[in-house]
DNA sequence: CAGACGCATCTACGGGTGTCAATATGTTCG
DNA sequence: CGAACATATTGACACCCGTAGATGCGTCTG
């Protein structure tokens, strides 16, 4: 039996508040409020089968860019639609936009990713 | 200038298919449809600031373990809003539920924490 | 300068999401 | 069994999101 005792009160801990994505623990101390908002921001903007695929895409050229002219065809939607994805990963720190005459270039900044990868891994503990 | 030749045809490279989130490169290869499907699910429930917070608190216990019956009062949500989120965080694999007499108590499942930061993680390309 | 081209913005729409009150389900205790 | 309690499910609502057509703005080319 389990004598049904008070199950364990509250381990609500909250650490100092960190800066930004920079270090906080995910998975070694409970997140404030304000460092849930900005993880899950980083997140909502990962979080979509297109926008991971042009991640992947970029990521992947030989080159490290990729021109938006080619993302319509590429990935199967819409001219509006793919600058809407690109500006959401842009926004979030996640692309980098280049104009080059009329074309636009984006470029990987991957310290977003990597920040994102430390705070979720509990073994890459720095 | 930039001679405004042809911008790089086509980088679309489809590696074989993988299995699941276990290997899948993200940013070492091209992301298939598939593979971007099952990546942005895990990421979709990662990517709301209670649900991060729950996982954070899960993983901050002494124990590990977390009772249900606690979380309404920890997070500031009734207890069918966190009866959702636990069901979302269960059902993408990153809670695991065990009851206990009539408590739910909910621990982290860090497989699948794991693989999607190694997905975003370059340097943690094993 | 005028037309063509690349990309962003606006607008609209269908579907999904977070939230809670009410209710149902399941478990324990008397 | 029936009351009490913990959790899940349902229903309803406001809001956000992905999508594409139409349009506007900036850049190049002839």
């Amino acid at each position: 039996m389990f004598a049904m005792s008070d199950p364990t009160p509250a381990p609500a801990a909250a650490p100092p508040s960190e800066p930004a994505l920079c270090c906080a623990p995910l998975l070694a101390g409970a997140l404030d409020e304000a460092g849930a908002e900005q993880l899950a921001a980083v997140l909502k903007a990962l979080a979509d089968p297109i926008r991971l695929r042009l991640v992947s895409a970029v990521a992947a050229s030989p080159t490290g860019e990729l021109c938006a002219c080619d993302l319509p065809e590429l990935l199967g939607r819409s001219q509006p639609t793919m600058s809407h994805h690109l500006s959401i990963l842009t926004r979030a720190g996640i692309l980098e936009r280049t104009q080059r005459g009329k074309w636009a270039w984006f470029r990987l900044d991957e310290s977003q990713l990597v920040a994102v990868a430390r705070l979720l891994n509990p073994a890459a503990a720095t």
